[in-house]
RNA sequence: GGCCCAUUCGUCUAUCGGUUAGGACGCAAGAUUUUCAUUCUUGAAAGAGGGGUUCGAUUCCCCUAUGGGCUACCA
């Protein structure tokens, strides 16, 4: 039946960092563009001037460019249905304004915000609607002439939608069906603020999804009661034909207890809320964020994608191909789904896994040069990732893991000396230098042949010797395999670190 | 308070009237191992409650409860 091409949009206001379920949303509409070959578009909502928050605009773009999400027109990005900040539309919407005044859909109203205060403080429930507002100061209950000699005296006023009273207004969502809402219930919505001259949310919105021709409105479940209100703007422009479809999401919930994921939850359970790390300009506070605390923005889409949306089948593993082949509107979930941050590292994991020791070899070496290891082969940090990455869950905790690659034990762990240092080691350490020094080449298998041949000919005892040794080149009682660790190490180093154990161990 | 939305293991979820209610995270146990992890195997773990409809309800309807959202000249 609609045979536009699919257009969606993002548009978040500049009030500070995304939170993690803007990101989300916006993910959303990136796959259901790009499934549908369709665009995405990032439109920004400043049109309350009192909360714009500078840079929040400019964080918003990277944080979506680290996720991998694409624009293909907005802020920033071009386009021919600009200017796509709504602050720059300002005579746009006025045109809009006056075409509903003049129908008389709409209308002028002079209450001041303390007039409408004590209005509410003296009527309990009390509604701008179509039972109150022949009581107030407006254009409908005072003349024409006297509204515009209002007007002219500079009185300040907003412009309301008259909305008419008992009427079912349906809204048909993609997710969750017919919602249907009377008008009784609805308000008189201010449509156009007296305070910065600018439009506010309903109005800006339905003009700017009609004039940039969008097909599809995916936004949070926060809209939903609002959205019969957006239905009747598009009948009082006469835009229905082309009106969106809707899809309303639900919302992301703390991890525990009530209400819906917050930035407090994020430093309070210790986990981010923000994509990117975000530092407040006027507090100078600064939020934790997903990049800098070692996700894979790989990782963090396929999480996010999931918290509220499944392929209907057991696959979790998603790349962003395989998510826009097979998101789904229809099989997302009407519940808030509260965020699993264990998942979260899960994913990382699992994506870690994934790359190539080479790729995250590159993400290491910085890591490296923060706990002062300088100059070092990348071959020889590959070999270390690839022995280790498989224990971490993120980049940053390899050094947690592997620092004894890098600096070699100079006190050993207490306990596991009290454990796995025999009367004999120091003796049998010595004497496995000797059977090393002669060992080559020195890689693992070859090694660790010679090694057990001699074990076994001298009868000692396997874990004893093992463990001393593990004891003398790692400082603890971890660590990968032996002889893996031996090859990486080099014959010298291994030598060396067994010397110093002997020494150190047996003057105690 | 009013309105709207929702409700399957602790968490994310599958199920489109008939299933031993499946998977994943987390948790527990076991296996592997020279250690710690990884990995593998196994296990515990769910249809909010009450009414209907039906031969049969997790699934459809109603009520209650609970949770969430909205209720600004904020988005």
């Amino acid at each position: 039946m609609d045979q536009r091409k699919v257009r969606v949009r993002f548009a978040p206001s500049p009030t500070g960092p995304l939170h993690i379920g803007g990101v989300r949303t916006a993910l959303y509409n990136y796959l259901f563009a790009k499934q549908s070959g369709g665009d995405l578009i990032l439109r920004i909502e400043d049109t309350d001037s009192q909360r714009f928050v500078p840079g929040a605009e400019e964080y918003i773009i990277e944080a979506l460019t680290w996720l991998g999400i694409r624009f293909d027109e907005g802020v920033s990005f071009g386009g021919n249905y600009g200017p796509y900040r709504q602050s720059e539309r300002k005579a746009i919407y006025r045109k809009y304004v006056d075409q509903l005044l003049d129908a008389g859909l709409a209308y002028i109203a002079f209450d001041t915000p303390e007039e409408l205060d004590s209005k509410r403080n003296e009527i309990a429930n009390f509604q701008y609607d179509a039972s109150t507002r022949l009581q107030m100061r407006n254009s409908l209950t005072l003349s024409s002439d006297e509204t515009k000699a209002l007007i002219e005296a500079g009185q300040q006023y907003v412009v309301r939608i008259k909305i008419e009273p008992n009427e079912d207004i349906r809204v048909n969502d993609i997710i969750r069906g017919d919602v249907v809402i009377n008008s009784s219930v609805l308000d008189d919505k201010v449509l156009y603020k007296s305070a910065d001259q600018l439009p506010t949310y309903h109005l800006a919105n339905i003009v700017d999804d009609h004039l940039m021709e969008v097909t599809h409105v995916i936004r949070g479940e926060e809209w939903l009661p609002s959205a019969p209100l957006h239905v009747l703007l598009y009948r009082c422009f006469g835009w229905t034909d082309t009106m969106p479809q809707f899809a309303h999401l639900s919302l992301l919930l703390k991890p525990d207890g009530k209400g819906k994921l917050s930035k407090r939850d994020g430093d309070r359970l210790g986990f981010p809320v923000f994509p990117l790390e975000w530092k407040d300009p006027k507090s100078e506070e600064i939020s934790s964020g997903y990049r800098e605390s070692g996700y894979l923005p790989e990782a963090v889409a396929n999480f996010l994608a999931l918290l509220g949306w499944n392929p209907g089948n057991d696959q979790e593993m998603m790349s962003m191909n395989d998510l826009i082949r097979l998101f789904d509107l229809t099989k997302c979930s009407k519940s808030g789904a509260k965020f699993d941050y264990e998942k979260g590292k899960w994913f990382n994991h699992q994506y870690i896994q994934q790359k190539s020791d080479c790729e995250i070899t590159t993400y290491f070496m910085p890591v490296l040069g923060e706990h002062g290891v300088q100059i070092l082969s990348p071959t020889y940090v590959q070999k270390v990732v690839g022995l280790m990455k498989d224990r971490v869950n993120f980049v940053k905790e390899l050094w947690d893991v592997s620092a004894f690659f890098f600096i070699a034990p100079t006190t050993y762990d207490e306990k596991t000396v009290q454990k796995r240092w025999k009367a004999d080691s120091a003796e049998q350490l010595g004497e496995l230098i000797e059977v090393l020094a002669v060992r080559e080449p020195f890689d693992s298998a070859g090694t660790e042949e010679t090694v057990k041949a001699w074990i076994e000919s001298k009868a000692y005892h396997l874990g004893n010797i093992m463990n001393a040794v593990r004891l003398a080149l790692v400082g603890e009682g971890k660590g990968p395999h032996i002889f893996d660790i031996t090859e990486t190490l080099g014959k010298e180093e291994t030598i060396s670190r067994l010397q110093r154990a002997i020494e150190s161990l047996e003057n105690r």
